[in-house]
DNA sequence: ATCCTGCGCGCG
DNA sequence: AAAGCGCGCGCAGGAT
């Protein structure tokens, strides 16, 4: 197999060697090169799959779309010229959706006349030094460089981790998956049938609506069949049903919810989506407006709790799961420099620091109120504990309040290491211009209100959400470095393909929440490094501000079972 | 026959 | 106890 490197990726050891040194803003020569290249999904797969891992890089595609919209790059060459070829790039899948793994190699074998086969969309070297050129002068130039490297540095490291992740896989068992479909849904059923249970619920449904011919599938049919009946339901969700008395609601969510395991987890996803004991979902970095990962194929960031317990680690391996306590309020109080948020937070539960504090009466109030001052809402317990968050923390709900005001009125926001929102589109500023005419309806009126508060709902979660993804990518970044530090491991090996099979490797990722899969000698080591890499994170956002990043971690064979350790 | 949209629900 | 942020996916049913 070939491999290209060299070209269109500028290697550190070329013409460009101190402007990638420059990035790194540090010219000794002890750190490991930083490869530039136009796109990580394009040329890390083919390197890992002949074994080459990458310490660092500089994705040039998703630098690009932080640098163009950052609110403190305005004014640069960068910024401020038309859109051009890499505004057109498309979001790369990491591997064609049907093809195998030996499939992808395709991408990197060199065509018949000597230059690379793979993808003309590509932009080549000079277009990828120029580019990094330009990325470089933008940052150097804007309000905050070092925010700004920082955030490239922790996108790129975020990419190659995706990639990997991808290459490994989450290890999965089919037949414990197989084993929780069969306790939930009956014995698998031939293709294009119902499952036994859901069966059987469908005709108590149909019984108690007196409805023989109901279709429970159908939405509107189901909600007619329920009207008819004299309930007062205006939809089939789950919420609304769950206020009505009738005999047949509760068949109806019992098979709602069967219905979802079966069609969205069942036995075809396991069929289509896990091969060689691993679920190999694609993670899409920077794939929410946010800068939240997204996902494709198998609904990786949406697996339902109760299927965690069929990942599993492989034989003489663990699971070590980490998720990040209180998260977004913790970030929330890096972001607003609110000592008191911190110190409420400080060595323990974030909301039980609150009631102690005597700021709410409950854990639950702090929590339902933190996230109504995150997310805007308006109505509820939430509302109702507002003013006294107001009091006792007003630097952080000034923030989300500023942001909010700033959304309401179109303008933009910015995250801590200066990933900026969205402007609203032209359909927005429409309906705000509607609404201003003179012979505008109170309908206009009221919609142009309500789509002012959503968008400052929005861009009001944006500088929270999007600064939680940033400590996440430096979460995600630490520990992959110092999970590779640890070398390769004595003891049987796992079936991750290389160069991992005898390496702790990251597993899994989920917004806020890491697994690492690695031989169960070293779960200890591998819970402290990923603690110690969760403070480093919190460090490398905030410096010098007492604001806490605890985890829960726990090791374990499953997933499930991990959680609860 | 194929594409598109809204709904509902899974996750954080 | 509730409906405020961000997603992906499967399905049904309408649009093409």
């Amino acid at each position: 197999m070939h491999v290209v490197v060299a070209e269109p990726a500028v290697s550190p050891d070329g013409a460009d060697a101190a402007a990638v040194v420059g990035l790194t803003g540090d010219p000794a020569a002890t750190e490991p090169p930083r490869w530039t290249w136009a796109d990580t999904n394009l040329w890390y797969p083919g390197l890992l799959a002949a074994g080459a891992r990458v310490a660092r890089a500089h994705d040039l595609r998703l630098a690009h779309r932080v640098l163009r919209t950052s609110a403190w790059t305005t004014g640069t060459a960068l910024a401020t010229r038309g859109a051009g070829p890499w505004d057109a790039l498309p979001t790369l899948p990491v591997t064609g959706r049907d093809t195998g793994p030996s499939d992808q190699h395709a991408l990197f074998e060199i065509g018949p006349d000597g230059t690379a086969g793979a993808d003309d969309r590509s932009p080549d070297a000079p277009a990828c030094r120029a580019a990094l050129r330009d990325q470089l002068a933008a940052v150097a130039a804007s309000t905050r460089p070092g925010r700004l490297r920082l955030l490239l540095a922790a996108e790129a490291a975020g990419a190659l981790a995706a990639v990997e992740m991808h290459h490994v896989g989450v290890p999965w068992d089919a037949v414990v998956h197989d084993a929780v479909l069969t306790e939930s849904l009956g014995a698998r059923p031939p293709a294009g049938t119902a499952p036994p249970r859901m069966a059987a619920l469908a005709d108590d449904v149909r019984t108690a609506l007196d409805a023989p011919n109901l279709h429970l599938d159908s939405m509107p049919d189901v909600l007619r069949a329920l009207r008819r009946t004299g309930l007062p339901v205006t939809s089939t969700r789950s919420w609304e049903l769950r206020e009505v008395d009738h005999p047949a609601i509760d068949p109806l969510l019992a098979y709602k919810k069967l219905s979802r395991l079966h069609s969205a987890n069942g036995w075809s996803w396991l069929e289509q989506w896990v091969h060689g004991h691993r679920f190999r979902p694609e993670y899409v970095v920077s794939g929410v407006v946010t800068g939240r990962w997204g996902s494709s194929g198998g609904g990786a960031l949406q697996l339902p709790r109760r299927l965690r317990t069929a990942v599993r680690a492989d034989p003489g391996w663990v699971l070590v799961v980490a998720d990040a306590a209180q998260l977004e309020p913790r970030v929330l109080a890096g972001l607003a420099r609110d000592e008191r948020m911190a110190a409420a937070g400080h060595g323990q539960d974030l909301y039980q620091g609150m009631v102690d504090a005597h700021v709410v009466d409950s854990r639950a109030h702090g929590k339902v109120g933190m996230l109504g001052a995150m997310y805007g809402g308006t109505t509820g317990a939430s509302a109702a504990v507002l003013p006294r968050l107001a009091k006792a923390f007003p630097a952080s709900l000034a923030l989300v309040e500023a942001a909010a005001r700033t959304g309401e009125v179109g303008g933009v926001v910015t995250t801590h290491l200066g990933r900026t929102s969205p402007r609203p589109g032209a359909a927005w500023h429409d309906t705000q211009a509607l609404a201003q005419t003179e012979d505008a309806g109170v309908d206009d009126e009221s919609r142009a209100r309500a789509q002012t508060r959503a968008w400052g709902r929005f861009t009001r979660n944006f500088v929270v959400q999007g600064t939680a993804a940033e400590w996440a990518l430096c979460w995600i970044a630490g520990v992959r470095r110092d999970l590779w530090a640890l070398g390769e491991q004595p003891g049987p090996a796992s079936r991750a393909p290389e160069p991992f099979a005898r390496r702790p490797h990251l597993a899994y990722f989920l917004h806020d929440e890491l697994v690492v899969h690695c031989p169960a000698a070293l779960a200890d080591d591998v819970a402290r490094l990923v603690q110690d890499a969760a403070a480093g994170a919190g460090q490398l956002l905030f410096p010098g501000f007492p604001v806490d990043f605890p985890l829960s971690v726990g090791a374990a064979t499953s997933y499930a079972d991990a959680k609860d350790a």
